[in-house]
RNA sequence: GGGCCGGUAGCUCAGUUUGGCAGAGCGUCUGGCUUUUAACCAGACGGUCGCGUGUUCAAAUCGCGCCCGGCCCGCCA
């Protein structure tokens, strides 16, 4: 914050403190080639206690999706900077499970990341707790012991499977346990400047605008009309009716109740909430979308400052990324979940992408997703001095690969993508690694467990090239021959190639021999190994043909180049 | 309309704080691997660094103006 020294402080006007961290670095401060280095540096300068906390929070309202990772990963490596420094610290997650259900997501997921239409569940059941906190409606699956415990579930998986401990907290939690009590107390004990500050932010909070929101004790749903307070009472409480409430273009119907709830039955509008959570959980650093970087935050940091009068944490707005150059929307089916990714590639590329500048906006592609994990694997080898790379690739990768593998170790087998993409046509597992060896991909002398690590890349890269059905997507046609038309040199050489391999060659000599029978036959060479492909996989390209041959039964190979199956 | 973030090769991205020859990988093309088809090797092609302008010996980098995309400026999170 030294790079704005003339920030006020005054109460009238709001704070200018930015929250493009990355954008600030000051002069004197040593030069980082990871972020997460700059961040840490400005989590020390505010001499925090220990355990240092981190934190991120999405609201569990329903798929999360990869997006909704960067709330976890970027904490992480703030986390790990910090740790490798000698500091204790903690990342907590907050779900905020109190936040109401304000429409009827057109989309949800089971906990295996199964996406399922709205129609298929009880959207009737939904349809009735419109308005009421996610931890007080039913899991639509029946697994949970809520909807917001269903998808902080999912957000807790996603984690482990990245290997990020994160301290879930819920935030409904925070409020029936008391842990909320004094901050809540302290907000409504000052309400006037409460009100004084956010009306900077917000138009519509006027005279009887309370920061509070009880749940209505009658219909269950969160409700704005606080008509009296009383802070004698502990925990406190406050009168209210039950109001209708805005919510987007339609109308959440209150039922007009009148009572009293404790200040455990209810929440603090977002606004409050959040820097509140700062505060009961000492949050030092706290990475945010950019859609809180004009709203949220500096009406966040004032309330910290000046209602709750604590330092608001380290902030970080990363950006936004899309997938497939469009904006996540899981009722557009635009969505994927980490478990989802993890299916077609090695949690350490995920992770990877999550350690890339954060102030950039990224496009997250399936369609090529062998970019990113071609990209991956010349990192990993700039680390290990196997490449060629800039003294900036070498540098990062440097500082920033030993956090993103579990541990590094050289002797590690990455067989390309696109490979081990082909190499996904064979199901056995043996052929692969045969076949991967033979290609020099896999060195004599590799460990057991390095060539098993390698080959699970092989069922991932499969699984994509299924996924996309991209290029990569070889399919051996074994239960019916394609449809094909072949001229009679063409049919002549075949049957020559398919004397040759009944006599029983290998690999090398089939390759050998098609370019021969090709050169007999007068069959250019290219228009014959078509013939090959689409007879083999229907396809117009394929993998290197002779040890292909060799690999697939002989018998079927001879039938299937005379055609006749 | 106002504020903020982003825009670098066909694609994915480094490089922008602290001005110093425009970079990498992939793709493409050419050649090689005593035979074009997952691989490998060598080379080439590929750029108005969104546009304009100012400062400077020198600008992708700094200033100003503009264009495009996104976010925020109601509510909610």
């Amino acid at each position: 914050m030294s790079a704005n020294e003339d920030e006020t402080i005054d109460g009238g006007e709001p704070d200018a403190e930015s929250p493009y961290t990355l954008q600030r670095e000051d002069g004197d401060d040593a030069r980082h080639v990871f972020w997460a280095d700059a961040v840490a540096d400005r989590v020390e300068d505010r001499d925090p206690t220990e355990p240092i906390v981190i934190k991120g929070g999405i609201s569990p309202s329903g798929v999360p999706h990869l997006g909704n990772v960067n709330e976890v990963m970027r904490g992480y490596y703030v986390a790990e900077v910090l740790r490798e420094r000698g500091h204790d610290v903690r990342q907590v997650f907050t779900a905020d499970d109190r936040d109401p259900l304000r429409k009827l997501p057109r989309t949800l997921c089971d906990l295996e990341g199964n996406l399922v239409d709205l129609g298929e569940v009880d959207a009737g059941a939904l349809g009735r707790n419109l308005g009421s906190p996610y931890t007080d409606i039913p899991d639509p699956f029946g697994c949970c012991d809520s909807y917001g415990a269903h998808f902080s579930g999912i957000i807790q998986d996603s984690a482990d499977a990245m290997d990020v401990p994160i301290d879930l907290v819920s935030t409904t939690e925070l409020y029936t346990d008391g842990e909320f009590d004094d901050v809540t107390r302290h907000v409504l004990a000052n309400q006037e400047r409460a009100r004084e500050v956010l009306s900077q932010y917000q138009d519509k909070v006027d005279e009887d605008y309370v920061p509070f929101n009880p749940i209505c004790e009658e219909c269950g749903k969160v409700t704005e009309t606080v008509t009296s307070v009383d802070l004698e009472s502990d925990p406190a409480t406050v009168d209210y009716r039950c109001t209708d409430m805005d919510a987007g273009d339609r109308t959440i119907e209150g039922c007009g109740h009148e009572g009293t709830a404790t200040i455990r039955e209810g929440k603090m509008p977002w606004r409050f909430e959040w820097p509140g959570q700062w505060q009961a959980l000492g949050v030092d650093f706290e990475p945010f979308g950019k859609d809180h970087a004009e709203g949220s935050w500096p009406s966040g940091q004032d309330v910290a400052r000046n209602v709750l009068e604590i330092d608001p944490p380290v902030p970080m707005v990363y950006e936004w990324f899309t997938l497939e150059g469009e904006p996540f929307s899981s009722s557009e089916g635009n969505v994927i979940l980490v478990s989802d990714v993890l299916e077609l590639l090695e949690p350490e590329v995920l992770r990877y992408f999550f350690a890339k500048d954060p102030s950039k906006a990224r496009d997250f592609s399936i369609e090529r997703l062998d970019q990113l994990v071609d990209e991956f694997d010349r990192f990993e080898a700039t680390y290990f001095g196997e490449v060629d790379a800039s003294e900036d690739e070498q540098a990062f990768a440097e500082r920033v690969y030993p956090l993103v593998v579990e541990e590094p170790r050289e002797e590690r087998i990455r067989l390309p993508y696109t490979f081990a993409a082909v190499l996904g046509m064979f199901d056995d597992p043996e052929l692969r690694e045969e076949v991967a060896r033979k290609e020099d991909h896999i060195p004599e002398d590799a460990p057991e467990w390095a060539v098993e690590g390698a080959l699970e890349r092989v069922e991932q890269a499969r699984n994509w090239a299924r996924r996309t059905g991209n290029e990569f997507d070889y399919e051996l046609k074994r239960s019916e021959i394609p449809e094909h038309d072949f001229d009679s040199a063409t049919e002549a050489a075949l049957e020559e190639l398919a004397d040759f391999v009944a006599e029983g060659h290998g690999p090398d000599e089939i390759q050998g021999e098609i370019y021969e029978t090709a050169k007999r036959h007068d069959v250019d060479i290219g228009d014959f190994f078509g013939a090959g492909y689409r007879l083999f996989f229907d396809e117009q390209q394929g993998p290197k043909l002779g040890p292909f041959l060799d690999k697939v039964d002989r018998e079927f190979v001879v039938a299937r180049l005379r055609r006749d199956r």
